[in-house]
DNA sequence: AGTTCCGATTGCAGCGCTGCAAAGGACTAT
DNA sequence: ATAGTCCTTTGCAGCGCTGCAATCGGAACT
């Protein structure tokens, strides 16, 4: 049995197709009259769009598809969890894409792809653009990134202010009478800029309170993972002058890092306090709970999604902007204790 | 500028537009020759097909749709992470949809919603569905159900042996010593079968080492939550008799057991050994970490695509099977200690 | 050489909807 | 009564592709 189709509520009706599609879009000016009949008709058939159609005729497709390095990871979990009503609210679905943090597979997402028609336009969260990557994109994709600054002008960033949380972050380390700080996440290379900047705000707040900044405390990692935290942790305990705090560029750090010194049989933050970034769940029910730079991520989505959207409607290419989400410091038992 | 289109691929090769769309599609007997000049064509031109119009025209979407209660809970991340790739493999794009826990908005999605033409098919992870959300189904909507067992015969399942795992997992605390075992998670009511299963598997392990079940240490909990396991832990160590073990029927239930008993100053697993299940990967991190069950996501993942394909691609409805994936137990410090 | 056969290629129609512009109808003004 | 105005409704064409069945051309056979 075939779907009812617009045609077979309009013959119902006694109206044009036309007029059908009028009412189902709630455009122009429908008499109540037909508007009711229409209606009726619609209700009697179980009729419903076909949005395959819709699509095709439109030339849009009301997808809109957000790009993640890993689903698996809390911070980009809950920031889909976000993203997912606020376009919805707006008409679009949403695609899920995660690249495995592969760079090169992000950069293919950004370029001609060919499943380009599926989406209007893309929120991508990358690991890392070089600028070869932005060169080679499609221009005809509306981009929204998260995170990461670089950029070629033609499309938006949506973020929090890394160098001010990052300096608040240490600032509140300082602040509990730490002087020997450590930082766990930096990536000292052209990809890794978000990271850099919170090694901005690392010394700022070192700069701030007329401290030195020991460069050896400096820990790079190539990911923001508990075994990278859990490593670096080592490394910084097995010194003969470990740190007496750690301020850590991600909350899965932190808890890698806690875990770390706890199996050494020291404590947090007692002996070692520890400061983590992004403020996911688990934060809150780790044993001791970690203390942590919280964006507002529903301000990050919701910004994002109506960037994007502006963006997708607009007929000329509109410049690209810096958009800031607000974050908070929030003190929990890794730096105030129990 | 206008999108290249099959036509413009056919005019510049000087064959048909039919001809072109064979050879994207691989499809048929196309002589070598032709299909290199279609080939060069489509390169010069940088053709890309239109999937909008190929999904109008077949009247199939190439997307299917996976719906899950909270995206941020990481057991759903995780097979997330794991069902993606494998309908990307077969040629699906994998929508998600998130249902805030509401058993509502899961009739819904399995009813006749205007959203039908934007996937194939659906694999949903209900929080629990009764019958009559059954019965209002779109009979027309290919399903995959993952967990639960309730069925009209016209879907599949797809999951675990629950009632054999959790005996698996009960029995490691029988079998490290423990005989007053608490279980935390039960749900004694229709919509709760999953739960159930569960306690089904906690009475048997322990008519298996012949010990009697204290039916009050078997606690309730509306979600699977952290802070599920961390009340209903209060209550149990509010108890003159506290038991010595327990059985938590997820991970994250049991990360904010140990919360509770660590912040109560007692130990696990030496006061009170602790298991979950699910195998997220925060279990492999915490302090300490957790034993489970762990079910293999990737099986899961690919039996679930592998069986809403086919019956995407059936022309007649075909009965409903049950699909069972591997599980083990993967004993950690929680019950094994350090 | 004529006929048959078979695989490669093509043309047509249509998937269900919307953009556009024109037609139709009611109502007002003269 | 007639023309003018304005708003509702309509018809047409087409979005870009594929299903189907017909066609074409060359090879194989008699």
């Amino acid at each position: 049995m075939r779907e009812t189709t617009l045609r077979d509520v309009a013959d119902l009706a006694g109206v044009s197709p036309r007029t059908v599609s009028n009412v189902v879009n709630g455009y122009a000016k429908v008499t109540d009259s037909t508007r009711a009949k229409v209606e009726a008709a619609i209700a009697e058939l179980g009729y419903r769009p076909n949005v395959l159609a819709r699509n095709l005729a439109t030339g849009r497709s009301g997808q809109i598809v957000v790009v993640v390095p890993y689903l698996d990871t809390p911070y980009f979990a809950e920031l889909l969890q976000a993203i997912i009503p606020a376009a919805r609210k707006l008409g679009y679905n949403v695609l899920i894409d995660q690249t495995d943090g592969d760079r090169q597979h992000e950069g293919e997402l950004i370029g001609r792809g060919s499943r380009r028609h599926l989406f209007d336009g893309m929120i991508i969260s990358p690991l890392g653009l070089a600028q070869e990557d932005l060169t080679a994109r499609d221009p005809s994709l509306p981009l929204v990134v998260l995170g990461e600054r670089v950029s070629d002008g033609t499309f938006d960033h949506v973020g929090i202010d890394d160098v001010a949380a990052s300096t608040e972050a240490v600032a509140h380390l300082i602040a509990i009478g730490r002087r020997r700080i450590a930082a766990i996440g930096d990536q000292p290379y052209p990809t890794g800029e978000a990271a850099q900047l919170r090694t901005r705000g690392f010394r700022a707040a070192h700069e701030a309170a007329g401290l030195p900044v020991d460069e050896s405390l400096i820990i790079g990692t190539a990911r923001f993972n508990r075994i990278d935290g859990a490593t670096a942790m080592t490394a910084l305990l097995d010194r003969a002058d470990p740190p007496d705090a750690v301020f850590c560029y991600s909350d899965l750090v932190a808890s890698g890092a806690i875990h770390t010194v706890l199996g050494r049989g020291l404590r947090v933050p007692e002996d070692i306090a520890v400061i983590g970034y992004d403020d996911i769940e688990d934060g809150r029910y780790s044993q001791p709970t970690i203390s942590t730079i919280s964006p507002d991520k529903k301000a990050i989505a919701q910004l994002a999604v109506d960037r994007l959207v502006l963006r997708i409607a607009a007929s000329e290419p509109i410049p690209g902007v810096e958009l800031r989400a607000p974050h908070e410091l929030v003190p929990r038992q890794s730096t105030l204790g129990y």
